[in-house]
DNA sequence: ACCACAATATGGTCAGACCATACCGAATCC
DNA sequence: GGATTCGGTATGGTCTGACCATATTGTGGT
């Protein structure tokens, strides 16, 4: 007991420590998307460790969505700053999924609440219609469910695009990619989807038309026949 | 042009291949949160690849929050998988609001969509105001505008845990995490916190007594005041 | 039975090498 | 002079092998 001296709980790892340096150095100087890191074995050098170090913090900014990499030379090679919350909020929902410990029932809660929101700004915006009806007339072409789902999350996503928020948008897209396999269940199980389609014009009348309480009813009947089960 | 082929124009990185595989044995083999991944050097050799591939894509299923690496022997020691998207998500959030791609307005309105929500949601639950009456203690003992955002995002956060959506708890505590500084700033430019604190004890009456428009017009009220120049 | 200590399995870190990619620039050819 | 070709070079991607730190497990002595 002469020489063991008491250390801190929880040792911070070389990584996190560049971690910690890199976006103490964003927020220092400023740095946005579109600008470049040092490369990776300078990075090591100016930080006094080793390139694995490094490059296992680029692999987590990497998947959080603020770096992407790209090797060669020139001036979009290395690791520039980017802003793509997307895959990693997908990534997050869809491994968290699969481990169950997520149910379905907090997902189609969440979508529910998210679309409620998103088509009543719409609604409020009133604004670029036109990706709406072009989703519509591509699940009345669909020949499969799996065609038809994906014209639906194109429906459905581009409410929370016109809606204005960057963030609820790309939250809707992760939430619909993560469970696009019940999706097409859902569908299938269903069979006709015809009742879907009128509630989706209903949705895009209201939109059109700007109203909305409207669409966040229509909505809400959407939901509640796609999932009949969840609500 | 006898021998050089085209290729994908999107190789895979080996980790990438790595993520997969794990990903695909998670679903395969029905693993849960709990379980044990093989040590770095085994699902090296089994893939046939290099220990740091198997590190960097450790590296990125720990930062999306589904498996917690631990060193020694044992049950507990090596990469166990485990859930928990908080951190993903805050620091997600963080990140992408320090490149200021994400602008405050967004976030805040995004809270805004979320509390209204969960209040209302556990003003029909009607559990738990015991953490509610706890927090407002709390802020009214606070000596500081630190020490008052921090009891005030714990009564904010057990809102969203009382509503039962873990998925919406989860992102309402990284919101919040996300922006404490800004929660910090706007409380020392109110300077007086008793209008903040009766909008507490009137969402905490709502949800008592399990009224959800109540509750839902008491939290849209509060945040009003909170940041009157986003809403 | 207990305790001290070695063995071992695990993640964490490092150094150095080599490959793949893509730009840059100089040499070459027309 | 302009276009083309080809080598140089800076970058990320991968591998190997070693060593360290940590924590359990086994073993031997008391």
């Amino acid at each position: 007991m002469t020489d063991t001296r008491w250390r801190p709980v929880k040792r911070t790892r070389t990584f996190e420590d560049v971690l910690a340096q890199i976006e103490h150095r964003i927020a220092e100087d400023g740095l946005t998307a579109g600008d470049r890191l040092p490369a990776e074995r300078r990075l090591a050098e100016q930080l006094g460790v080793s390139r694995s170090s490094v490059r296992e913090a680029m692999r987590v900014l990497e998947t959080l969505g603020v770096v992407s990499s790209q090797a060669g030379r020139g001036p979009d090679a290395g690791a520039v700053l980017t802003s793509r919350p997307d895959s990693a909020l997908t990534d997050v929902l869809r491994l968290n999924l699969g481990l169950a410990t997520l149910e379905l029932r907090e997902v189609i809660d969440t979508r529910l609440m998210i679309e409620r929101w998103a088509a009543a700004q719409a609604a409020r915006a009133r604004a670029g219609t036109s990706a709406l009806a072009e989703a519509l007339k591509g699940m009345d072409e669909a020949g499969s469910a799996e065609e038809f789902v994906e014209h639906d999350t194109a429906f459905h996503c581009a409410i929370a695009e016109i809606s204005g928020n960057r963030l609820i948008a790309a939250f809707m897209r992760s939430l619909r990619e993560s469970m696009s396999r019940y999706a097409v269940e859902a569908v299938e199980r269903l069979g006709d989807t015809s009742g879907l389609q009128a509630d989706h014009r209903r949705i895009l009348r209201a939109v059109h038309e700007g109203d909305p309480e409207e669409a966040t009813r229509a909505v809400t009947d959407h939901l509640a026949r796609a999932y009949p089960a969840a609500c």
